[in-house]
RNA sequence: GCGCCCGUAGCUCAGGCGGAUAGAGCAUCGGCCUUCUAAGCCGAGGGUCGCAGGUUCGAGUCCUGCCGGGCGCGCCA
C-alpha cells in the first residue's frame, strides 16, 4: 500500500519535471506516512514543505501543483491538501479490499518484500563462553537475534545465523581444571577450591558425567596437585595459582589427557546450552569454533595481513596494532610478551573470515558491557582492507528480575545467578520471549516474574494469544451451526465493512508489512510486538462491538474474511517473535 | 577523568529520516456478560518530554553545556 503511494508521489513529482524544482527530486526525499488523525486520512507526506525552499514556492501552492499532478490511481479516493502544506490521502475500500484479498491468497507469506534481496547477512548472537550456563541476559540477546534474523530474512535478506564458541584459551582451561577438581572430590580427594574456579552446581555434575564416561584414569593423588603450587587468594594472587594449576594438571594428565578432561567438559557444556536455546525456540545455522579457527591458521592470516600494511610493531615484548590509526581510542596488543595471542586477535581473524565467507554485512549481537569493542574491531576490519562500515554492532542492555516490587539481586560467580533454564521453566517461552522482545534491546529491561506468570489481565502475553485464540474459536462456532467460510463471498463484499471498528481493524490490518520493513531497518523488534499489541485490541474492540456470525450471508463472509486476515496476521507476527498462537486458551 | 547508552503520565515504556492537538499498558475511578471465550470491551482523570541555551517556518526528535542513573575504559574473555 504504502509503497503503491510512493511511486505514486514520484510519478507526479516526475510528471512536473525540473522545472518546478531547482534539482530534480530523488526518490529519497519521498517520504509519506500514516496519519495519527483520521481526519487527515490514511496517509501525508510532507514532500511540498521539504521542497519549498529549494522550489522557491510557497509550501501550500506547491502541494497543490503536486496533487494536480497526481495520476489517477484506484487505490486513492481523494489527495487533499491541508495544514502548512501537507498532502493527505485518503484511500478507497478497493485498496483495503485488495490488501484482504492478498493476506489470504499470500498466508505465511504476507508481510515478506524483497528489500533486501541479495544482501548476504551474518546474524552472531549469544556467543556466550561455553564455561556456565546461559543466565537471564543471554536470553534476551538470543531473543532479539532470532527474531532480528527472521525480520531480516522477511525482507529479502539472505540470512545465516551464527554462534561463536569461545572453546580457546585461559577461560577454557579454567574451566576443565574446575571440572577435573570436582571429579578428583568424587575420587574422595580433599582440595581447597581455587577461588578463580567455576562454582556452580553444573560443574560438579560435568564432573560426575566425566567419571561415568571416563572411569577414573584421571585420578591423581592430591598431595601431587598442590605441591608447590603459588598461593591462593586472597592472601596469595589468585590468578598466579590458577595459571599454576591448570600447568599442574597437563603435566599430571598429560597434554592428551588434559585435553580429553576439556573435551568432555566442553561438550557437555555446550550440549546443555544448545538445548536451552533450542527449547527457546533459538535455532543457529552455524557453531563457530575460536580453537578450529585457530588450527585453521586464520589468526596468523590475519595478523599478516596487518603486518603487511605496517599496522604491527612490537613493544615492551609484546605485538600491538595501531589501532589508533584507525578511529580506536588506543592501540591494542594482539600477541602478549608470552607469546600467546589475545583474544582480541582471534576476533578480528573471525570478523576477516566472515567477510571471506561472503557476507556483505556482519550484525554481532552483544551485551552492552562489550561497547568497548566496537572500534577495535572495526579498526581492525579497516586495517586489514575491509569496509569498516560493514560490521554493524547491537548491543542489547541489560535485564533486571523482580519477584513484584523485589529486585532479584544477581551475583555472577556466587552461583547465585538465575539461569535461563530456570526462568523458562517459571514463567514458560512464550512470556519469556515477549517480555524479553516488548522493550527497545537498547533499554534496560525489568522482568516481572510475577508479571510474567499471571494467568491475568495484567500480563501482556496472553493480550495478543487470545484474539488468535478467538478468531479460532468463532470459525469452530460457525462450524458447529452448520455453516461454512465462503472465501470468495467475502472477499467481494468487503465494501460492507464500514462501521468504526471495521474501519480501524482494516487499517491496522494492512499495516503489517510497515512494520515488518521498519523493524527490520531499524533492528528494532519490539516494534512488531507493539503493533501485535495494537492489532489485537482493535480485533478485542470490534469483537465486543460487532457479532460476526449474523444472518446476511455477504456480510457475514465479508466480516469473517477480516477476522481470518487478523488471525494470519497475528500468527506471522507471533512466529517471527518465536511466541505460539494456540487455538484456543 | 575519558567514551558509549539512558532520562517522556503515579509505575513500566512507545514515540524511523525534524512535522499537524505527545501516545500505550499497568495502577486509580465509573460503566458493559440471557448474544461467536469477560485472559475481553467502553469511558474518565493524570504531562514544565531531566535543566538551560542554540539551529528554523516548525524540536520529545538535531547541536552545545550542565544535572542525575547505567555500562565500559587490562599483555581478562
Amino acid at each position: 500500500m504504502k509503497s503503491q503511494l510512493e511511486e505514486l508521489l514520484l510519478s507526479a513529482l516526475t510528471r512536473m519535471g525540473d522545472g518546478a524544482f531547482a534539482s530534480a527530486p530523488r526518490p529519497q526525499t519521498v517520504s509519506i506516512e500514516r496519519t495519527r488523525d483520521a481526519q487527515h486520512g490514511d496517509f501525508a507526506t510532507n514532500i511540498a514543505l521539504r521542497l519549498a525552499k529549494a522550489a522557491r514556492r510557497n509550501p501550500r501552492e506547491l502541494a497543490q501543483a503536486i496533487v494536480a499532478a497526481l495520476p489517477p490511481n484506484p487505490l486513492v479516493a481523494r489527495a487533499e491538501v491541508a495544514g502548512a502544506g501537507f498532502i493527505n490521502f485518503f484511500l478507497t475500500k478497493r485498496a483495503y479490499a485488495d490488501e484482504i484479498a492478498r493476506i489470504h491468497a499470500e498466508g505465511v507469506r504476507y508481510g515478506r518484500s524483497t528489500l533486501g534481496a541479495g544482501m548476504r547477512v551474518l546474524v552472531e548472537f549469544v556467543s556466550a563462553n561455553p564455561t556456565g550456563p546461559l543466565h537471564v541476559g543471554h536470553g534476551r540477546q538470543a531473543a532479539y537475534g532470532a527474531t532480528l534474523a527472521g525480520l531480516l530474512d522477511a525482507v529479502g535478506c539472505s540470512v545465516e545465523r551464527e554462534y561463536y564458541v569461545n572453546d580457546a584459551g585461559r577461560q577454557m582451561d579454567i574451566f576443565a581444571v574446575s571440572v577435573w577438581l570436582r571429579y578428583l572430590e568424587l575420587c574422595s580427594e580433599e582440595l581447597a577450591f581455587p577461588t578463580n574456579g567455576y562454582r556452580g552446581d553444573y560443574v560438579q555434575a560435568i564432573a560426575q558425567l566425566l567419571l561415568t564416561q571416563e572411569g577414573t584414569r584421571f585420578h591423581k593423588p592430591a598431595a601431587a596437585i598442590v605441591a608447590q603450587l603459588p598461593p591462593d587468594g586472597p592472601a596469595g594472587d589468585k590468578e598466579k595459582h590458577i595459571d599454576a594449576l591448570i600447568e599442574r594438571a597437563r603435566e599430571l594428565l598429560g597434554r592428551d589427557g588434559f585435553r580429553d578432561v576439556l573435551k568432555v567438559s566442553l561438550a557437555a557444556m555446550l550440549g546443555d546450552i544448545r538445548s536451552d536455546l533450542g527449547e527457546f525456540g533459538v535455532e543457529f545455522d552455524h557453531w563457530t569454533s575460536e580453537r578450529a579457527l585457530e588450527d585453521s591458521g586464520a589468526i596468523e592470516r590475519a595478523l599478516a595481513r596487518l603486518e603487511s600494511e605496517g599496522n604491527l610493531y612490537r613493544e615492551e615484548g609484546a605485538l600491538w596494532f595501531r589501532a589508533e590509526n584507525f578511529g580506536d581510542e588506543k592501540n591494542r596488543v594482539v600477541v602478549r610478551e608470552n607469546g600467546q595471542k589475545t583474544y582480541f586477535a582471534s576476533d578480528i581473524a573471525y570478523h576477516l573470515q566472515k567477510r571471506e565467507r561472503g557476507f556483505q554485512r556482519l550484525i554481532d549481537v552483544l551485551g552492552a558491557d562489550h561497547h568497548g569493542y566496537v572500534a577495535r574491531v572495526r579498526a581492525g576490519l579497516t586495517a586489514m582492507g575491509e569496509p569498516g562500515e560493514s560490521l554493524e554492532v547491537n548491543l542489547v542492555q541489560f535485564v533486571s528480575l523482580y519477584r513484584g516490587t523485589e529486585k532479584i539481586p544477581m551475583g555472577k560467580r556466587e552461583g547465585q545467578f538465575v539461569t535461563l533454564r530456570q526462568l523458562r521453566a517459571e514463567v514458560g517461552n512464550d512470556a519469556c520471549r515477549l517480555f524479553y522482545l516488548m522493550r527497545s534491546h537498547e533499554q534496560h529491561l525489568d522482568f516481572d516474574l510475577e508479571l510474567a506468570k499471571s494467568r491475568s489481565n495484567e500480563n501482556p502475553v496472553y493480550y495478543i494469544q487470545y484474539a488468535h485464540a478467538r478468531v479460532a474459536s468463532v470459525l469452530a462456532q460457525l462450524a458447529s451451526r452448520g455453516m461454512h467460510f465462503d472465501r470468495a463471498e467475502g472477499l467481494a463484499h468487503i465494501e460492507l465493512l464500514k462501521s468504526a471498528a471495521e474501519e480501524l481493524v482494516l487499517q491496522q490490518v494492512a499495516r503489517y508489512p510497515e512494520v515488518i520493513e521498519t523493524s527490520a531497518l531499524n533492528r528494532t523488534p519490539h516494534g512488531l510486538v507493539h503493533y501485535l499489541r495494537e492489532l489485537a485490541n482493535a480485533f478485542h474492540s470490534y469483537y465486543n462491538a460487532e457479532q460476526f456470525i449474523v444472518a446476511d450471508a455477504p456480510l457475514r463472509n465479508a466480516r469473517l474474511a477480516l477476522v481470518i486476515a487478523v488471525q494470519q496476521v497475528l500468527r506471522n507476527g507471533l512466529a517471527l517473535l518465536g511466541v505460539a498462537a494456540p487455538e484456543s486458551m
